[in-house]
DNA sequence: GCATGAACATCGTGTTCATTT
DNA sequence: AAATGAACACGATGTTCATGC
């Protein structure tokens, strides 16, 4: 009977996946990257605030970025610098999409912090 | 042979029942409060930011608080507002712990809303 | 129905394995 | 080894069920 079992949430944080395609939205706007390049660049980034993300978590957030939010498209490309001969690179496909994406991750990135603050606030 | 098999994190944001526990414990401090009572009070605070978290975790925090963090302790009363006989209520037990905890989510939480900010200022 | 608790189900994501270069 | 991807496994938590007032 089509039973859509859509589990709810319940709205506490945003998910490590809409924090990470955000961020590799904003880089492949900025420039040409695959996979384990990102990661390496996300790592360096977070390392300070304890957050190393997974190859496996970037990898997900690549292939939903091109087919579920139809934001990426991806191409094999032979790199010198890299070991491999080809690597497959993302360049944006939509931008109009990548915006409007962006615009909701930022709007639940203020909620959430409004959220710890807050909490911040009633309990110290 | 003892393979203690604990996954590891990788360190993103605070998880709700941290996030819970750090709640129920001021209040706790506030005054008495049982399981659904807490839980009614919590969801009208996040509801403003779309955060309503349901029963069972609000019972799952309050257990573990009592058996494994060993901050509060739970007696039974008698009260009269509530519609059942008796209520599990809890009290603060371990006052020097239920501090150094709070100081531990409050580490926390700073961390989180520093690695929110930065996605705000290296997306936006 | 209110209150507590446990059992069950599932999503998100960490870990491991396979394949290719 | 670097890179990609998928399979597998498990923790966190949402949902449902059981029990007693």
């Amino acid at each position: 009977m089509m039973d859509t079992n859509k589990r709810e949430s319940t709205g506490f944080l945003i998910k490590q996946r809409a924090f990470l395609k955000l961020y590799i939205i904003t880089n492949i706007e900025n420039g040409r990257w695959y996979g384990l390049k990102l990661l390496d660049e996300l790592k360096k980034e977070f390392k300070p605030l304890g957050f190393e993300p997974q190859h496996s978590e970037v990898y997900r957030a690549l292939h939903e970025l091109e087919d579920e939010e139809e934001i990426l498209t991806k191409g094999k490309v032979k790199v010198a610098g890299a070991k491999r001969k080809e690597v497959v690179v993302y360049k944006i496909k939509d931008h109009e999409k990548a915006q409007a994406y962006k615009k909701l991750v930022k709007t639940d990135l203020d909620r959430c912090v409004k959220l710890l603050q807050k909490a911040l606030k009633d309990n110290f």
